[in-house]
RNA sequence: GCACCUAUAGCUCAGUAGGAUAGAGCAACGGACUUCUAAUCCGUGUGCCGGAGGUUCGAAUCCUCCUAGGUGCACCA
């Protein structure tokens, strides 16, 4: 495909002498509006190197640039020059290279190689998925797809809270009140209750702590009955949550949580023991961290029992022996900066280059709009619930306006979950939201069905019109202002991609292909696709096809469905 | 108290690593289906870009201070 704005870039370069490529990168920025062209160079920092107004600069280096192949003119204006892209040329490379690639447009070859990791998702087991797990498990399935895209090698760990002395809690209280049928029939449910009695009975008998201490002990020590209990609560909590991943369409590489580094910490204090880092403090061991305006890193608790800070050291060093990664991405809650913060920095103390490589992307927090999430207060929606009155409000507009569809119930799922994604990869991670199931349970406007609506529409044109690949298209029938629009939207796609992985922010995909179904909307309404004359139906079509090739692409980089029909 | 994050239209948010007139969706109102899916499209308004300074030819964007909200700051994760 062709590289326009490295076409700029070399144009430029010959005129201007003292200036390199990557300066000239910098500088070139694309105009607020087509027409004032596709690229534009700002003159104002040459002034002082050509002693004369950047007017002027520019009107000279446009009169130099004109009459080339790859665009159509290069005026000035103002102080800027702006260069047009010669509109055959665009719609010719950009829908060839989407008819050759396919579902692989955008996707390239830059992780070739590399491996990289994305921990996301990670609940607590006996403890409810909610919607404040929603981010990270969304957020890190599209980051996941992205750099697999890219080219990298993935590894999605789902890093399970399944380990600590809330399970000594969880063992002491099943055996004072729990019965095995009562909590299969209701996994979550029951074993919460069981963790809310344990935690307010022990407020009135604090010797209840000393005995669930006592359990987690036994667990560490492997005594048979604790690790049997543990493994059933594990077991049937994961069955909870396979529910809501099968909903989702998540797969994980890894259930490595944090039981499974429980034999890998002593190493690790060891090690920081013999590279002199741990000292003690309070009866406890630390890494002071104050040189670097932080906090203590608390290693080993005054009791000798470990914390997270430690698993997660030994955790990073782990993968790193076992899968050499390139980035070690953690999809967690930005309430945790300052915990990843101190504990990448003790393994670089360590002596760790590597320590550059792993990765923490923060999100917002979600709330509700009576307050905070609280489980124990009942201020909590649950994850399932959401989606399935996302299904549920999605088969009753099928039933209202398309009663005949094929696979209904398989349309309703696809398109509610949809909706919910779409709306949670929307903005910047960064933002924190007040959950409402109204916007929820909106399709219309900036929604995933809006854009899976325009995936459906396209393709039912492709199948009406007898769209045929391999069809020899006469390109220079394309010239309305939607086509181009569209076509400058496609060309932008890989782009799109590459700055996703490089932010690690889905949100820009999202953004850029409701753009493409807006542009696409606006042609569809305007402009028969399907008419008499076959060589200006096929020219329409190739588009169509191009562009519900990508729509579909990128919904899937979002881990949303892209029906044909709905 | 200290640190980090956020502040743009009535609401929810974009604004591409400073650039040309600050944009969408929702909500409101008015239009467009005998014609390719109306979950669509077209039209109508609104902004001391939280405030004050500064840097720059040029600031919503960078720096400083202030205000408001959120989050975090050693034996929970």
């Amino acid at each position: 495909m062709i590289d326009f704005k490295y076409k700029v870039i070399d144009l430029l370069k010959e005129q201007i002498e003292f200036l390199d490529e990557d300066e000239i990168k910098l500088l070139l920025e694309v105009p607020p509006s087509y027409d004032m062209g596709d690229y534009a160079f700002p003159t104002f920092r040459l002034a002082k190197e050509f002693k004369k107004s950047p007017s002027i600069i520019a009107e000279e280096l446009a009169g130099a640039l004109s009459g080339n192949d790859y665009f159509e003119k290069i005026e000035s204006s103002a102080s800027y020059v702006n260069f047009f892209i010669d509109k055959q040329k665009l719609m010719e490379t950009v829908l060839d290279e989407i008819k050759i690639k396919k579902d692989k447009y955008g996707s390239s070859d830059l992780g070739e190689g590399k491996t990289v990791i994305v921990e996301f998702s990670s609940p607590n087991i006996a403890k409810p998925f909610h919607i404040g797990h929603i981010r990270t498990t969304v957020i890190g399935n599209s980051l996941k797809k992205i750099y697999k895209f890219s080219g990298y090698n993935t590894i999605a760990i789902n890093h399970l809270g399944d380990y600590g002395t809330q399970f000594g809690m969880l063992i002491s209280a099943f055996k004072k009140w729990g019965h095995r049928e009562v909590i299969e029939s209701n996994p979550i449910q029951e074993l919460l209750k069981l963790y809310v009695r344990f935690n307010s009975e022990t407020e009135e008998d604090p010797a209840l702590k000393d005995e669930a201490r006592y359990w987690f002990k036994e667990l560490e020590n492997k005594n048979a009955e604790a690790l049997e209990l543990w493994q059933w609560m594990r077991d049937i909590s994961l069955k909870e949550f396979n529910r809501v991943y099968d909903l989702l369409n998540i797969e994980f590489d890894s259930f490595a949580g944090e039981s499974f580094y429980s034999d890998k910490m002593p190493r690790v204090i060891k090690e920081l023991e013999e590279k002199g880092l741990l000292i003690e403090s309070n009866g406890a061991q630390i890494v002071d961290l104050e040189a670097y305006g932080m906090p203590p890193a608390l290693i080993r608790k005054s009791d000798g029992s470990t914390l997270y800070t430690t698993r997660d050291i030994a955790a990073a060093i782990y993968r790193k022996e076992h899968y050499d990664f390139y980035k070690n991405i953690y999809v967690v809650a930005s309430q945790q900066n300052l915990h990843f913060k101190s504990w990448m920095k003790v393994v670089e103390l360590m002596g760790y280059d590597w320590a550059i490589d792993c990765i923490h992307v923060p999100f917002g927090m979600v709330s509700l709009e009576d307050g905070t999430l609280s489980t124990r207060k009942g201020r909590v929606v649950f994850l399932e619930d959401v989606l399935n009155k996302a299904i549920e409000s999605t088969r009753k507009i099928i039933d209202e306006r398309n009663p005949n569809l094929e696979n209904k119930e398989e349309i309703a799922e696809q398109v509610g979950i949809g909706a919910v994604i779409f709306q949670e990869l929307f903005n910047q991670r960064i933002k924190d939201y007040v959950f409402n199931w109204d916007r929820t349970l909106s399709f219309e406007g900036e929604t995933g069905p809006y854009v899976q609506y325009t995936h459906a529409r396209a393709t039912s044109l492709l199948e009406k019109g007898d769209f045929d690949i391999n069809d020899k298209v006469q390109y220079s029938l394309l010239n309305n202002e939607e086509e181009i629009n569209i076509c400058r939207l496609l060309y932008n796609f890989p782009r799109i991609i590459y700055d996703s992985c490089d932010k690690n922010e889905p949100y820009f995909i999202t953004r850029h292909i409701v753009e493409i179904a807006k542009e696409f909307n606006k042609y569809y309404n305007s402009t028969s696709i399907i008419v008499e004359d076959e060589e200006l139906k096929k020219a329409r079509l190739s588009l169509v096809y191009a562009t519900k090739t990508v729509i579909k692409t990128g919904l899937e980089l979002l881990g949303i469905k892209a029906p044909s029909r709905m």
